[in-house]
DNA sequence: ATTTTCGACGAAAACGTTTTCGATTTTACC
DNA sequence: GGTAAAATCGAAAACGTTTTCGTCGAAAAT
């Protein structure tokens, strides 16, 4: 019933507790023969390590954590399986707690994490955030922090992102590319930095090809359901544009809104108006008609701003000078039914 | 940089460590004076208590380990939710690792828990798993587990599932209820207990409504992508059955699969072959037409399996004895239009 | 004035490791 | 055989808490 500890195996030997210590952590001091009998003892009495003894002794934990808006996304699952393989490659453990988007629970989430004394953070902003102390203050007392996905520019550590606003500019030059005149963008809220910037490339892309931009083709979605939001702004906007001839959507999920009004309208997709969405994600390849999207490579995101993190922990144990990284994972145009004219 | 210690505000208050410590935990014997006082110092130095000190020294971690099969799938990151958001309620964290369906991993993953010393453990066993030493292994040595989904009964422990049997027998009930003759079924593979369940419910429907059992007409599903194998099994069933009028399939998204196909194949959904669905994620409301389904409570089942698994440390924290409960959420049959005939 | 009680605090041990620094024994060498 | 060097080992401190047990002075009771 009791955790066998090092004293325990030290006593079956007749020897130290030292020596057992340094048999296991390869001390060149120890005879082979000791060392035998220890690994030995150590497998017949079932021995683990107490990590929070270890932690205390050496001052690292060899875990991580992460703090993400909500689980229960695409996007952020597969974020946190790169996070987790890639942790799980290097010897480390995940907490993962959520903010649900919330400021304040998001800054007791960081403030648990340093009382955990995790080895560095991995954090994706609440849409609430505008303030960065909490993690400033995690990077003042020398826990390296990566930011992913949601960042802010003005936080001073590594961060792994795509670059929105190009994703974006390419998939509105791809709607004018293929001969699509009208094109209405459904935004996500004011404040993430990605909604800004995927508002950007809308903008941009258009008054790059001449197209002049139509503040009234831009709606905006953000209620609680992506899904909801496409779906209600769709029946605005074919009300009030009957013209519109292409929407690129912030999100799949507000884009598959939209496919299901317009589904529901007999309005069909891509004759009469055709939808883009973003993320790639699953549902994209099961609706009709199957979604143009962009690929955004959540996996890869999770992995890498795992391992940057994992690297600077190294770094800061050598006492080596830290330089961080920003960086912008590619992302692809899937091109489906949803934009293809014949 | 550094983190500060009790030692840090004991010294800037001119008191003893124990003084300070006492303050904090709220004994009897500190004047009201200086507990003020030592709140104020910890406020403005910023004190936070080292987790891995106070875990050794009261030998408990305030931590839950979770291991799942695997992360990307809605069913499993609803119970991480769950899971996440109770034990957030009660001031657990959670620490998640996944087994990818392989015993060595899962049997390595328990260990890591173990030597983390984590209060407890809520496990989801990995298809291959068919010996539970190392489950066993675990509470041996105090540390409760909770099973949930995908359990083994052998184990002495408690466990939170949904009766795939009863819910499968249901949704088949349903659909004879409802007219149909002569139904098909898409199950999973041979091994894991809801595949068979889901499988011996379909199949006690039938004869308790004395329809023939025809094995033919099940389509085995164990390729990796549920979508592909629902597409190609309805595939071959239109072509080897023209008269099915319904199919009951063990997956949302392998009824999502099917109903791809038939609407590729301009056969009416519900009017010529209905399509029943098992989970209810999100997607079976979105797609055309939307899904009948089993709605299987994913988030309720990691809430539930969390709570029972909190109120077992603090039974044997206080030396109480534990009863284990097996606990069966009840499901729901989702009625949408892939069943409703006019 | 003496004892008893009580209020407020601190010393020290303990949790299970890791690591430094000696100490002791063995081997090598002349 | 004596010394130096190498090979093995252990004692003890330290990590930051929590908690038991005492101590000490002041207030209350006698």
């Amino acid at each position: 019933m009791n955790d066998t500890r090092l004293i325990d195996i030290a006593a079956a030997l007749g020897i130290s507790v030292t020596t057992v210590s340094k048999a296991l952590k390869g001390y060149t001091d120890i005879s082979e023969n000791t060392r035998a009998r220890v690994l030995e003892m150590v497998a017949t009495m079932n021995y683990k390590p107490n990590a929070n003894a270890v932690n205390l002794r050496t001052n690292e934990t060899k875990t991580l954590g992460v703090v993400i808006p909500t689980m229960v996304h695409h996007f952020f699952s597969s974020v946190l399986n790169g996070i987790i393989d890639e942790a799980e490659n290097r010897g480390y453990l995940v907490i993962i707690l959520q903010s649900n988007e919330k400021y304040e629970l998001e800054k007791k989430q960081i403030a648990l994490l340093q009382q955990k004394r995790v080895d560095g953070i991995l954090i994706s902003l609440s849409n609430e955030t505008d303030d960065f102390s909490h993690i400033n203050d995690a990077i003042k007392k020398n826990t390296p922090v990566v930011l992913f996905d949601k960042i802010a520019k003005l936080v001073d550590c590594s961060k792994v992102v795509i670059n929105d606003r190009k994703a974006a500019y390419d998939a509105v030059t791809y709607l004018i590319n293929k001969g699509y005149k009208k094109i209405a963008h459904f935004r996500g809220s004011y404040t993430p930095q990605n909604s800004i910037d995927r508002f950007l490339g809308y903008k941009k892309a258009l008054e790059d090809h001449n197209i002049p931009y139509d503040p009234t083709l831009v709606y905006l979605c953000d209620h609680n359901s992506d899904f909801e939001d496409g779906y209600d702004n769709a029946q605005k906007l074919v009300a009030e544009h009957k013209d519109v001839d292409a929407i690129f959507a912030i999100t799949d999920l507000v884009a598959i809104g939209i496919i299901k009004y317009l589904n529901d309208m007999h309005i069909k997709i891509p004759e009469q108006i055709a939808v883009f969405g973003f993320s790639n994600w699953f549902m994209s390849t099961v609706i009709s008609p199957k979604l143009t999207t962009i690929d955004q490579p959540g996996y890869d995101i999770g992995q890498r701003a795992a391992s940057i993190l994992i690297n600077e922990i190294a770094q800061i144990k050598e006492h080596l000078p830290v330089i961080h990284q920003t960086i912008e994972l590619p992302t692809l145009i899937i091109e489906r039914e949803s934009t293809i004219r014949n």
